[in-house]
DNA sequence: TTATCTGGCTTGTTGGAACAAGTTGCTTCG
DNA sequence: CGAAGCAACTTGTTCCAACAAGCCAGATAA
């Protein structure tokens, strides 16, 4: 099967790409430096963006994409969690980036997703702790966090928005402690809304995870999920034999 | 800044779809029904496409798409595979996927990131085992696990192609047993050259994990990175306190 | 009955054109 | 000198048209 025109003008200009953050030339000087019409160029433009190569803006010249990513250490956090403050602000603050936290707490009906993993029936009224989180005044990631009625119930910590970053301390505080952890990491293209909230360019992947905690009699006293900007994150585990 | 044709086309494409697996109308009567042209149609699909939601192929109709992760249990698995065999393929096993494996050996020179991980100069020859690995016959990772010489040197069994998925074993079994591993994992868009190796759909974004494993000594032994599509799997930790 | 073929469906590719809208730098005016 | 404004770029949106190519089912032939 022969290569269509499309894909040779893509593979062409994806092998001339610079430096990132340099130009590209202009959709007109790449129809006459290939000899195809806009709409081609513009398909095989439009291909690199979707692999996330470039980056595009009405009225400005296309750039070669620059990334860069920060270290999220998944092992260290949370057991710094159970103790101190925010464990993320601090990993962020050590690699020189400014977090900052917006935090809104609300009581919603489980969805079948945290009822399964809080192992409560479905549509139980809990409290849902929805977190936007920044590192220089980029929107970096959204973490929500649900906790189980025997756990907030009667429990005022728990309606404090002052007490930032710190559910683990806040579990720990109120007598349930997690003693254990379940992750899984997975990644999908954002939805419109994702993308919006987090601005991400288009060619960026949404990187999942989900975080199970048990206390120390194996009950799910919390259950987060987090995604994230792939292009801005890199998660860390260190690991024991 | 108000939505433009092909965003509102797909917003009605995109409420109006069905269960997993089930068609879309055709492109005709999408023109139809919308009153766009069939250019501003293709655009409108073409964004769900990228956003993952449906699949396409020339002469079919399109449908939206199904997926199935399948789990890998990372924590677990490096731990068994100090010590007996393939631990992820038994992973697929237990999830009632058939798992196979593609092997090759090579020897290489360090390129800059292998290098780093690896705390060796940049361009020393070292040993690269590159696996494909398969579920169900659909190809599903990309792993390629790298080792420094003095691991490598004079010892005959790392060119023994027979001895799959043991390299933890393997390690072991040459006296460079690991101790602990550093993870890391990220998501980006496939390169074409990975898309067509693993047979992605447009619109699945590439899970990348790397691990550096070290030996009692803190010296690193190895350094694997592995490419999975991520719509085929998922990957675990489990953690204690 | 079975295998083949073909016509009519589907999506894919490529061209053309016109206008809209955001950016940028130069020129001109106060 | 500074600010406003304009001209000339850039990419974005939307239409139209024609043909290529893959898929499938019903009709036809062996």
């Amino acid at each position: 099967m022969p290569e269509t025109l499309q894909e040779r003008v893509a593979r062409l200009i994806r092998d001339s790409l610079g430096e990132p953050g340099s130009a590209l030339p202009s959709e007109a000087e790449l129809v006459d430096r290939y000899g195809a019409s806009r709409n081609t160029v513009r398909a095989a433009l439009a291909a690199l963006e979707a692999e996330g190569l470039i980056t595009s803006s009405q009225g400005r010249t296309r750039r070669v994409r620059q990334i860069h990513r920060w270290e999220w250490k998944m092992a260290e956090w949370e057991r710094a969690h159970n103790n101190d403050g925010d464990a993320w602000a601090n990993t962020i603050k050590a690699q020189g980036g400014i977090p900052k936290n917006d935090l809104s707490i609300l009581t919603i009906q489980a969805p079948a997703e945290v009822a399964k993993a809080l192992q409560i029936p479905e549509g139980t009224p809990i409290q849902a702790r929805n977190r936007l989180r920044w590192v220089n005044d980029e929107p970096h990631q959204l973490s929500d966090s649900y906790f189980p009625p025997f756990v907030t119930d009667g429990n005022e910590l728990f309606w404090n928005p002052s007490d930032l970053g710190v559910q683990g301390g806040l579990l720990a505080a109120t007598g349930h402690k997690q003693a254990r952890w379940h992750d899984t990491l997975t990644a999908r293209m954002p939805s419109t809304e994702e993308s919006q909230r987090l601005m991400m360019a288009p060619g960026t992947p949404l990187l999942v995870h989900t975080r199970v905690g048990y206390d120390a009699e194996g009950r799910p006293v919390r259950y987060m999920v987090t995604r994230m900007a792939a292009d801005r994150v890199e998660v860390s585990y260190d690991l024991d034999a």
